[in-house]
DNA sequence: GAGTGGTCTAGACCACACG
DNA sequence: GTGTGGTCTAGACCACTCA
């Protein structure tokens, strides 16, 4: 269909050869334009790249350097980037600095929904508490939570792990009026601190839940725990918690959207630690 | 806290300047390494447009041109477009070829839950069915829907707009066996037989649905009917239907991850065709 | 035709992992 | 130290939009 693709020697993991890749050009018939798209380099890239990580690729092989690839397929190195950028995103592919790029397992599928509407850190949800610390939300979240913008609130840091991997950061963020009784323990530090602000909070009614996602980029802090570079894209999952007809907290949890799939609904298809394997 | 950041000038929108961004460097103090972190030039840059984007502009409002800023900044224009690049993708800029740069209004909520589980197509959901073709559908599907990997399907494109732009384009894959009577039927073209598939799917009993989100980046054609270009960022929400004990259909849906935030849970937090302005 | 963002190049240096 | 991916540059040309 798209114009020559030379795509005989693939990869040739070992060999030095050269694929230059051609862009399909605009084929004019007459004054109509068909096929008119000059297919960027990158894309045609991309495309010739997946096939060849199904075909002649296993899961967690290693690719050859951006060096090499880019000679072999007669492009610049950051045109070869672009490509494997794309497909770093689509979950295709993992790359680490000093390391190298490896063929990335298929995504992992987490719940998002705690199986009964239920608040967080009830029983085994996958979540560990890690950290709390008091202080004011930004201004989206205290908009959630209908605080004054110059509130403190408490703010619980967890992390999800699955399949011995971090998958997702929360921050979630408890108002003071949530845990009432809260101050009267004398406060422990870090986790268990964590942990006591969470067991207040499961002693209100939960009347509702809220959830929304979205893209974004990691920040510092989230990258950090999720062991990615500052700026790599997660799904952001925001739940709002009722409980007598307010806001009683809000999570904001960010998961890394290249290894993440997130799941809704009763019966999920793949995991609940199911194995999942689909090594080839 | 970083080490010297010029933000006086900020952008000063038509003015001549120099703005040069400075990384933080490392700073050893004896042999542990604190702000070890040299944070790369995009990323302070990203910070400090986005600071300008909060403090002086409005949304619609139009940037400087790449190449004023990027000298305005002191940094090369791929760099800078690294920078617009992240704030694009956090749905806070918009670019347009041939048109400019714009501050993007804040993401549109859309809510991705039918009210009562209920079919697609079925009363006024905000989807516009626009094509239906017969096709063997990718091996994902295939899988999902329990068909032989060559049994063609029907496959229905809708379109999903909201506030008058479009925000999503899915395709709903039908297997023959789930809409027995549609043979029957002289087969209309295009829209017709599009809307007599989803007549014909809602005379089975649904009994659940099954959802799952992820990061996906934009085919050719659901860039086109989504008004992008190809490789954009998208939430791919893929949905199963269930019925008499099987799959009846798969629907997979792209929205837009720069102008969408997906909603699920009762009682939505924005629109609902509210007006949801916040334009400064 | 002028001006915009999109693509591409050929180099350079840096941070990191690992032997 | 060597090799990897990550960042950055200074240019060039292209595709698109709009007056």
């Amino acid at each position: 269909m798209v114009a020559g693709i030379v795509q005989e020697p693939l990869i040739n993991k070992g060999a030095e050869q050269r694929a230059p890749v051609q862009r399909s050009r605009r084929i004019r018939v007459g004054t109509t334009q068909l096929e008119s798209v000059p297919e960027p380099k990158y894309w045609h890239l991309k495309t010739v790249l997946a096939e060849a990580l199904d075909t002649d690729f296993a899961v967690g092989e290693i690719l050859p350097n951006e060096r090499d690839l880019a000679a072999r397929f007669g492009v610049a190195r950051a045109t070869l980037r672009q490509a494997l950028e794309q497909l770093e995103l689509e979950g295709r592919l993992q790359r680490r600095r000093g390391v190298g790029t490896t063929v990335a397992p298929p995504r992992v599928g987490v719940d998002v929904t705690t199986s009964r509407q239920d608040w967080p850190g009830t029983g085994n949800d996958a979540w560990q508490a890690a950290e709390c610390t008091v202080a004011v939300p930004s201004a989206a979240v205290a908009r959630l939570l209908d605080t004054e913008t110059d509130e403190e609130v408490h703010m619980v840091r967890r992390l999800r792990v699955s399949h011995g991997r971090p998958v997702a950061a929360e921050l979630l963020h408890v108002p003071s009026a949530s845990v009432p009784e809260l101050p009267a323990i004398e406060a422990p530090s870090g986790p268990a601190l964590a942990r006591s602000v969470l067991r207040e909070l499961q002693r209100l009614d939960l009347e509702g839940q809220d959830r929304a996602v979205e893209l974004g980029s990691a920040g510092t802090v989230d990258a950090r725990e999720l062991d990615r570079l500052p700026g790599a894209p997660v799904l952001v999952v925001t739940t709002r918690y009722f409980s007598e007809g307010r806001t009683a907290a809000v999570s904001v949890a960010t998961y890394r959207a290249d290894t993440c799939r997130l799941t809704f609904g009763g019966d999920v298809e793949i995991n609940h630690h199911g194995q999942q394997r689909r090594a080839s």
